[in-house]
DNA sequence: ACCTGAACACCGTTCAAGT
DNA sequence: ACCTGAACACCGTTCAAGT
């Protein structure tokens, strides 16, 4: 403590979280240590506890701040194309791809997040995506593609199915732009098949009692 | 040395990925260790070194064993129901789910490989799984439910979504007999979807260009 | 060809003590 | 209330040396 530096840092929980993000990004998960976000940050290894009991705290904060970066980002693509569902669908498709694409290994800490072993926090940001995209479903109701009991259920096959694009992307299995017909592919096969009598059938005959953990809708 | 050890162990590296495979089962990735293995093996520390250079490479080996065996599990799945599309289709994707249920770690493992980052090895056994994929849905072809030409999109789709639904069972948002209807629902969608006019009329004006890494066929 | 033992440079976590 | 410094029990990785 020779130097000017004050003893309380202020900010510690901010800076180690911004910095945290920083490692994650260039350097992926593995190299996300406490120790040296500590070191980075100007404090004692040790300071870190304060903010953050273990190292899976930190990490739960990181995909907390994370679904809620990404619900922003689906919500913002979607209210840019408020006319015509298929284009909103694309917009708040792509806007996902984007988000794998730009932080691949925080995708993967929010996926990885088990429901029943994760904070409070990261469960509510998760719901609040969730209820993004739900949202978003319902225009598909105002345009008479599909009945309102419908929305959640096909929102969950197409959001699973839109994951799973992400998750060959950051793989590295297909290119960005390859990513993107694959979107464009999925969202054409969901519209059609969710138009027709033969998914009408489907969804009456089999009544959707399914109650998603992560949605409050 | 003292006891009757032999120096040799003689069969080291399958030894320490039998154990690695127990590990990852019951307490997941992160308690994962060389050095844990080496003992439970009766090893130096050192020994594994010999057998695979890094942890990542041991890494790599178990996620090469986990695509054959889901291939396997794949193949097997699919060829108890040579009748019925939907039934192929259907008995394949709770294939896919029963893998995931009871290896959640290991499947994670394998989707988080990097194709240019991982071994030979793994990209090939990824192939052969997504070949067994390919093959199924040329049964679809068979039947007359859509074009030659539009199976490897059609599948990848369709696996994109098992693999969406699997991620949510994986992380328990769902319970398994909930991600059983989300399946029902998917396949239903996606056999609606690829037998529309409105489908056909797409694929023919985006036509398919896409060579997935990691598919032979 | 395969394994050991010591060594190095890291970790996460804990806790008494300082300000 | 927040941070430090020392300590403990782990890691992965390397390498000369042993059989």
């Amino acid at each position: 403590m020779a130097d000017g530096r004050p003893f309380h840092h202020g900010n510690l929980r901010a800076a180690l979280l911004d910095q945290a993000e920083v490692v994650l990004h260039e350097r992926g998960i593995d190299a996300l240590s406490l120790r040296e976000l500590a070191r980075d940050t100007g404090v004692s290894h040790a300071a870190p506890r304060k903010h953050f009991i273990d190292r899976n705290a930190l990490l739960d904060a990181l995909a907390e701040r994370g679904f809620t970066r990404l619900a922003a980002d689906l919500r913002a693509a979607a209210s840019q194309e408020p006319d015509d569902f298929r284009r909103v669908l694309h917009a708040a498709s792509l806007a996902y791809l984007r988000f794998a694409e730009r932080e691949p290994a925080l995708l993967d800490l929010m996926l990885a997040a088990k429901v029943d072993s994760s904070s409070e926090a990261v469960r509510r940001a998760a719901e609040l995506q969730f209820d993004t995209l739900t949202d978003i479903g319902r225009i598909g109701v105002d345009e008479g593609l599909y009945a309102a009991s419908d929305v959640e259920r096909l929102m969950i096959v197409l959001s699973a199915t839109v994951q799973g694009i992400a998750a060959i992307l950051i793989s590295r299995r297909v290119t960005p732009s390859q990513s993107e017909v694959l979107i464009d592919d999925a969202i054409a096969l969901f519209l059609a098949g969710a138009a027709t009598e033969s998914w009408k059938r489907f969804s009456e005959q089999h009544p959707w009692t399914i109650r998603v953990q992560g949605s409050a809708s």
